[in-house]
DNA sequence: CCAAAAGTGTTCAGCTTACACCCATGA
DNA sequence: TCATGGGTGTAAGCTGAACACTTTTGG
């Protein structure tokens, strides 16, 4: 494979997809970018992978840099390599993603001034992003919808307590559909990876929800799933 | 994202698992290599991405140059990026599949000497592989493996005109495991995308089974699946 | 006529879907 | 007391799994 006839200069980068949901919304992190080409633009987090280390620790680096969150565990879904999809050369990038609890904060502070801030932009309303990361995040966002729908992973996105209208409403925003209450529910119970909590929602004005916790034990039983034809 | 603040040596690659069923077994298309490091070993075929090309249009590229085969489309599904995956230096490679049709040729004739020669070897019966070889052959097998559980790829493996049960080994060949066939004959009707031939098996000292086609047309409705709570 | 594989249906269990009303709470 | 969302069950249809014998063919 890599006996190198050929050498020229090149360069791989990471972005980084993070999710969110606040608001009612589902959201992404984005920065907007303090250098050319492309500044002032809103970009996925994103940069250049050091000669140190390898792409993962590079994603989550640079994920810390240019937003200050540290210890994300993202998820490689795809590379983009197309010759020109960077101004400036020739740049590979490898795409991830990942889920979080988001809490509260509208803006993240870069430690870096390579991004000017970092903020969350609902799905529905993204600008034209920088480079080609429109169409990585359309990528992106396939894929979790995929993933969402024979996985349980909508958790990361939810507060530690949270009630079945809130999950529900999280499946329904990234599904972009309404679903049956009565058939989520029993749907969800019967995952069995709910913890049913003593307490209830406080501070509405109408009957208050149970609140449930997301039960990581039980959780493995949803890792594998293969098509049969009986007769194990 | 790719504002280069640092440089060093890089290089891209890209590797391919070429899958395909002979003799009643999954085999894969390796190279041996003619070229340090690893000469004499058995690799993916796999080289290094030109300036020119995305990484697409190289590993078609290479694919031909190393094993003589032609337009062969792949998917990407994983990059492998470890900071000492080559012993040579920084090598970040792109992973690619595809399932072809076997024409009985054993051994097919390298474009390039950069490999010795490229041979169909049983994915039961695989050597060790040179670089992280065998470790994206692993990743690329569970793909494919899941991949057949939810969309019918598996046709590409076969000859054009087959039987039910041909089909049926290659699944328990990939699957590892027994299937029922009633059941699984019933499910392959069911999807609708087979085409029954007028034509039988010939040469054989048994009751001639059917044979069949793949129906590219009503293919593509298998292309969505989602999880649903009821009403769409 | 024998060996080998082709071909074929039914039953049961569990899951998915559709669907509507009463309940608890705070204002 | 009213508005708001919380919470609940059942019937019908579909899908997946288990299971065994008869048919065809060539040698």
């Amino acid at each position: 494979m890599e006996n190198i006839p050929v050498r020229f200069e090149s360069i791989f980068s990471a972005d980084c997809i993070i999710f969110g949901f606040d608001e009612g919304e589902l959201k992404i992190l984005l920065i907007e970018r303090n250098e050319e080409p492309f500044k002032e633009w809103f970009a996925l987090p994103g940069n250049v992978v050091y000669q140190s280390e390898s792409i993962d620790e590079a994603a989550e680096r640079i994920l810390y840099e240019l937003t200050g969150l540290k210890g994300i565990y993202m998820e490689q879904f795809y590379t983009f390599g197309e010759v020109n999809r960077h101004p400036k050369g020739r740049v590979i990038t490898v795409a991830y993603f990942a889920m979080i609890r988001l809490n509260g904060q509208k803006e993240l502070k870069p430690i870096t001034n390579y991004a000017k801030k970092a903020v969350w932009v609902s799905v529905k309303d993204l600008p034209k992003l920088a480079f080609d990361h429109s169409e990585i995040f359309k990528k992106g966002f396939e894929k979790i919808k995929n993933k969402i729908s024979y996985q349980p992973i909508a958790f990361e996105l939810l507060p530690e307590k949270f009630t079945l209208t809130q999950l529900q409403n999280l499946y329904e925003v990234i599904l972009n559909k309404k679903l049956d209450k009565r058939n989520f529910r029993k749907k969800m119970l019967a995952y069995d990876i709910l913890k049913e909590l003593d307490e209830k929602q406080k501070g509405v004005s109408y009957r208050a929800a149970k609140l449930y916790k997301f039960d990581k034990r039980k959780y493995s039983k949803y890792f594998h799933n293969e098509l049969s034809f009986g007769k194990e």
